[in-house]
DNA sequence: TTACAGAGTTAGATAATGCTAACTTCGTAA
DNA sequence: TTACGAAGTTAGCATTATCTAACTCTGTAA
């Protein structure tokens, strides 16, 4: 099958991948870390696959193979990640590397019954999507916390930002999935954003506040990864 | 570090080592499933890189560094084996290819957090035993069944053969690690063995019996495998 | 004692993945 | 309308891991 080069690519080429659909060749590579000619040469080799669509100059996009491949690999990598939490005890920010290894193991019975320990969750340990066996990513309507009105009750339900600096950064202030917050007042200057949460206060900055996805409470699309 | 190529190589060194800690490229060839030419290629390197004393025509053998090397690989394979079967539900007969992917997962916590919730375990799934953390092999004093007396009482503690057909023969047979036999008759003449054990009772052919390797009861040195 | 079969080696090739240096194309700012 | 810088491409090369064909060495059977 595909190579764990391949299916980075293929990863990077959803992950980066727009309502436009369309991807450049300088986005891959840094996206991946790689020159830009290696990510070309690979590019004319996925597209002789019949992964991507690609001509000369143009924008890349997946094709729907391309996309049902990356789904699966995405699948594979946030089940590992909610598997590593939920099972082995491992915190929510130590988890993505090892996931990005074990993403590539070919044993479709392996992540079944990943999937079964875990009661099929809907999401990972960060609050992503996880998409289903045929590949589709269902979209999530979460709400930016900076986009949320002062004086609402919201519920942490997602991250746009998953890295270990933030997610230990979400740590100290307490913060976590399926955490019930109410916006006590948003700064009209710098719009930085008061927090009040499980008898805690604390004002977040909007850079913070942007990465922070939100739904409404008991609205609950984040079983399986909201509760602990 | 390594890839897992080189591990593969290491790994099969080890597994070919005999008394006199010399393997030809030959077996390795075969083992690995490589020609011999791609063997031969791979060993010098092997060489250059410290792993494995090589001379031209002569036989090979693992260095001090390589073998160590080679029993932490081990390690994270059987470690692996273990865990599957008791954490995730797995049979005996469906861990090995999964570990032999998962052995070249390249994260120490991953592994030591598996070592944590199996509880230290000195033995695999097939009753083989597991490194530790130094890639010390401890030698187990077990007999082959073929060797025993007839009258003796015995315990099943281990393999040389763990195929999966092997695996599923043993459990139509309903012999597993752990279980009691006693040794009601050998044929004098083509050497199977007739055992008595949980109620039942089978006559094994030579060749199986050679396979199964038994301890003495109450001796258990399969802590961690024998009992399910 | 020697010749021959099997084991080991050399040579040359290929595919996947990566690099740097240098060239071309394209969109846009002046 | 043009020219300039960013984006993309081409060319050439390196490394790892593999192959086949052909050669050489070595131990042993006659
Ligand atoms: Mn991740
Ligand atoms: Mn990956
Ligand atoms: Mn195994
Ligand atoms: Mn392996």
């Amino acid at each position: 099958m595909a190579t764990p080069t391949v299916e980075n690519y293929l990863k990077a080429m959803l992950a980066l991948t727009r309502e436009s659909g369309a991807v450049t060749i300088s986005d891959l590579s840094t996206e991946l870390g790689v020159s830009k000619p290696t990510a070309n040469n690979m590019i004319r080799r996925l597209s002789e696959r019949g992964l991507i669509h690609y001509q000369k100059y143009q924008p890349l996009r997946l094709t729907e193979q391309g996309r049902r491949q990356a789904a699966l690999v995405v699948r594979k990598h946030r089940l590992t990640e909610m598997y590593l939490v939920k099972k082995m005890g491992f915190g929510w920010e130590e988890v993505h590397p090892i996931a990005e290894q074990i993403e590539h193991i070919d044993s479709p019975a392996f992540f079944e019954k990943m999937d079964q320990l875990l009661g099929s969750p809907n999401y990972d340990p960060h609050g992503s999507p996880i998409p289903d066996r045929e590949g589709n990513l269902r979209g999530t309507d979460r709400e930016r916390l900076g986009e949320c009105q002062a004086g609402a009750v919201v519920v942490l339900a997602g991250l746009n930002d998953s890295s270990a600096d933030f997610l230990r950064y979400l740590d100290e202030k307490g913060l976590r999935l399926g955490t019930l917050m109410k916006i006590e007042a948003i700064d009209a200057y710098d719009k930085s954003v008061r927090l009040s949460y499980g008898g805690k206060e604390t004002t977040l900055p909007e850079t913070t506040v942007q990465q922070l996805l939100v739904v409404k409470p008991s609205h609950d699309p984040s079983s399986g990864s909201a509760t602990k």
